[in-house]
DNA sequence: AAAATTAGGTTGAACGTTCATTCAATAGCA
DNA sequence: TGCTATTGAATGAACGTTCAACCTAATTTT
């Protein structure tokens, strides 16, 4: 869950158990939710094993008994936060009522809301960018996560575009629509006083309107 | 220059000149130039003193003779790639004829179009974008650069009103415009597959059209 | 004009630190 | 008695930085 971003740092130190069987997987959950947080404080270069270790209040050779190698957790990370807000995204699609245009505005208001439009959360993500370059893992998930959602987006764009009567170029639109939301993403990350929340859903619903003219 | 990114690889090698003088300031230029390609290669996680001194051929203690630390020179080579961009813009802001329009228009197309839609321009500018969040003095240059950028956008965009005749909110529509370049640049740099240079122009020339509707 | 001196660019080995990874040892659960 | 989770010290590689020594051009002295 993206929520889980929200600094929880555990409070309590001291002598750690040692060998307690606990549920399949939910240490595993917990380290990549502690890479995710010392992404968004301390930035992708100062993200090391030992911090993530002390984030996660384990011990340093935990790591590599749970993740084959710090490239291999970075990869789980980014695949979990990609699927977190594919899953919030699809959340909001699903809780709208009416045609492709209440669907469209649903997309565009859950961009812009918590807990996707966070500064932590998104600092996470802007840090994978540019290590998406250079990753072929991270590359592969991320081009495919791309093209579906351009997809998708496409689809509900041409069936706003039949409910209105009018004719769009979907592809085109939906490239629009996920640069700008990118883009805004990006520039209320590096300085989130530059604009409000507010601004930059009624910049994207403005474009989307405009689309349809 | 942006264009001096296009490796040139020197061929040369063997002992290297010692104590020659040059022109001040030509080393230093030829080591920023040499980390910018090396983000753009090898990514900024990878780009160590070790690979930067390679590829400018110098050895390793001169990058600390020029300057005082590596966090320096990257500060450097970003002013560097931001002044690069800014004036590239200008010169085709000063090139066109017409009005505010075909200033706008001149904008939109130097943005999509050699050096700056580069793929290693782009992959730079994006290395960059990670390490803004967590430096102090890169933030403090990114926020002056992009909110000169957008007052500028805004004067434009208000003068193009003027010129149609119709009203307009300058102030969002310059922050809808870079975003929209910002994430095309994104979106093209992590995936150039995905869509054409000229579907990005495309696309924002018809949200610039938009705007004015 | 020749020689000596100064100044500063340049080198590469050395240093201390930090990093990811390995592994023998340990602890609790089945 | 196994089996798996967990620890923490050890390892070696890679990192940024420092520094004494070197080299050449420019300047000053003789």
């Amino acid at each position: 869950m993206v929520g889980a971003l929200k600094s929880v740092r555990s409070a309590k130190k001291g002598p750690r158990a040692r060998g307690v069987r606990e549920e399949p997987g939910v240490r595993r959950q917990a380290i990549v939710e502690a890479t995710m947080r010392c992404i968004a404080e301390y930035g992708y270069a100062a993200t090391t094993i030992d911090r993530i270790c002390e984030e996660a209040d384990i011990s340093r050779g935990l790591i590599n008994h749970h993740f084959s190698s710090k490239d291999e957790l970075i990869a789980q990370t980014y695949k979990q936060l990609a699927e977190d807000l594919k899953a919030e995204t699809r959340r909001a699609v699903q809780a709208s009522e009416g045609g492709a245009e209440a669907r469209l505005r649903a997309i565009v208001r859950v961009s812009f809301q918590a807990p996707i439009f966070d500064e932590r959360t998104l600092a996470v993500w802007l840090g994978f960018w540019s290590v998406v370059r250079t990753s072929e893992v991270l590359r592969g998930m991320h081009r495919e996560l791309y093209a579906s959602y351009r997809r998708a987006l496409a689809g509900i764009l041409e069936a706003m575009a039949r409910e209105r009567g009018v004719a769009i170029d979907a592809p085109r639109a939906a490239l629009t629509l996920t640069a700008l939301i990118d883009g805004l993403w990006l520039e209320w990350c590096l300085d989130p006083q530059a604009f409000s929340p507010e601004a930059a859903e009624a910049a994207c619903l403005a474009v989307l309107e405009g689309l349809f003219r």
